[in-house]
DNA sequence: GCAAAAGTGTTAGTCCTACACCCATGG
DNA sequence: CCATGGGTGTAGGACTAACACTTTTGC
């Protein structure tokens, strides 16, 4: 057999309908009332009742970040926001077989491609959570904001997917100007600490977290806020370039 | 419309036909001449002549890692290596379209699936050098090592993949217990400190990196190298459990 | 003036860097 | 005995953690 034939079989061995299909998922985190939380969507149809990350599929000429960006904006509205691919998650059993089989007792034709065996590719988004009011997506019942140590009430493989963001949160986050996103765009220092607090799940002494950031030079001071009861807390914002693109980041400043 | 009907309106849009493929490549790393080099295979078709990372699909009953492992095996020989997913690559117009009209002037029917777009899950794997005897995969013409440095030369996007896979094990694998795969069980401190120097790209001042590797209590010393020219060097071997998975990291010892 | 939150200062310990030095071997 | 590469010691600086202290506000 010559090389010619050789690929040729290797085409017929795999084609379209002998491979996976391909997924996309997005765990987009806000912040709030000192609480780290992530977007879900309820889907209820007949009895079931489920918990699932904003996700979609991929347009055959779609690029994955449009793809995010459509995403992202179905469930928040917001376009300009920083997301990161972190993870795939593929095992071969990984289907809505069971769910597919509650929605339609019927087995209806229609559905059934929702049952087959899905590769999903992960990605975290950080927005402002201020910014968003979220709404109904075309057919799911409620876009909702669910603080994450609720991982477990995910259905699917979902909590593991976000168990997984938060990983990489943790490991790219801390102390880098991506926390800008997830906060207003003029924040106090108690605000970014607690925002980090949150992430790394842990406190921090406040004068080392001072000397820290404010020697980074991320930040800049921009005034006072006195609006609190206290003593008034210095007002900062994050010094940017535009979009500063590091190994697989996308980053859009505000 | 109901949510059963908008459910079905959306299963109708997507479908297997109106969504990308998936596939999966390896980026073998091996070191040898105190240089990092990487699997690559070249095929050569009529006039078309390509060099591709070693590559592949996944079966619609396969985990994504027994898919990895069948496919470092089909190109090595070896079975239980430490791999690492890193990176998806899917733009948009990520197609072998090209290389197909050269392959199939006649556009054969056989070959088509070649052309559509391909959205391409990457691991990076780690391999001991010496125990590697590289043999032309079924239908290839060959696999070989390159160095690192001549990612130029490879075909399609594989080059940023490449690239890619560099910039990870840059960043995790420095001083790590990882380099124990590029390495046999049995090294030098210079040999190891050789390895991390080709990785990060530059020197290391060596009595720090004695201390520091040596402090980090990964390594046990167990004999003495007599056959160099030179003093005799202090032989290491690291210390492991067993299967150590980190975040992402399917880890198997030697 | 007191409690509470914001902001500043100081000190001791740790780790890293750079470099000087000593040791074992083959020729 | 000397060139070469392997192995050890040490002083200075940077960074960090811990905690004592001061400032500003509302009541």
């Amino acid at each position: 057999m010559n090389i010619n034939d050789k690929i040729k079989h290797w085409a017929k061995t795999w084609q379209t309908e002998a491979i996976p299909q391909v997924s996309l998922n997005c765990v987009i985190f806000g912040f709030h009332d000192k609480q780290l939380k992530v977007v879900v969507n309820k889907i209820q149809v007949g009895k079931l009742n489920i918990t699932v990350l904003p996700g979609g599929f991929i347009g055959q000429r779609e690029d994955l970040t449009d793809a995010v960006e459509r995403i992202v904006k179905e469930s928040t509205g917001l376009e300009k926001i920083l997301f990161k691919q972190f993870a795939v998650f593929g095992d071969a059993n990984r289907s809505f077989e069971h769910e597919y089989s509650s929605m339609s007792p019927s087995h209806s034709k229609e559905l059934e491609w929702f049952s087959k065996r899905f590769i999903t590719i992960c990605y975290l988004a950080l927005v402002d959570f201020r910014k968003i009011e979220l709404k109904p997506t075309q057919f799911l019942e409620a876009a909702q904001w669910l603080p994450v140590e609720k991982s477990k009430t995910l259905s699917l493989d979902h909590g593991d997917i976000l168990a997984s963001a938060r990983e990489t949160l943790l490991k790219e986050l801390p102390y880098s100007p991506i926390a800008s996103n997830l906060l207003p765009s003029k924040f106090t220092l108690p605000e970014l600490q607690a925002l980090i607090e949150a992430i790394i799940g842990r406190r921090i002494d406040r004068p080392n977290f001072r000397r820290k950031i404010i020697t980074s030079g991320t930040i800049v001071k921009v005034g006072q806020d006195k609006s609190g009861k206290r003593r008034p807390a210095d007002v900062y914002t994050f010094k940017f370039g535009k979009k500063t693109s590091q190994s697989g980041i996308s980053y859009y400043a505000k």
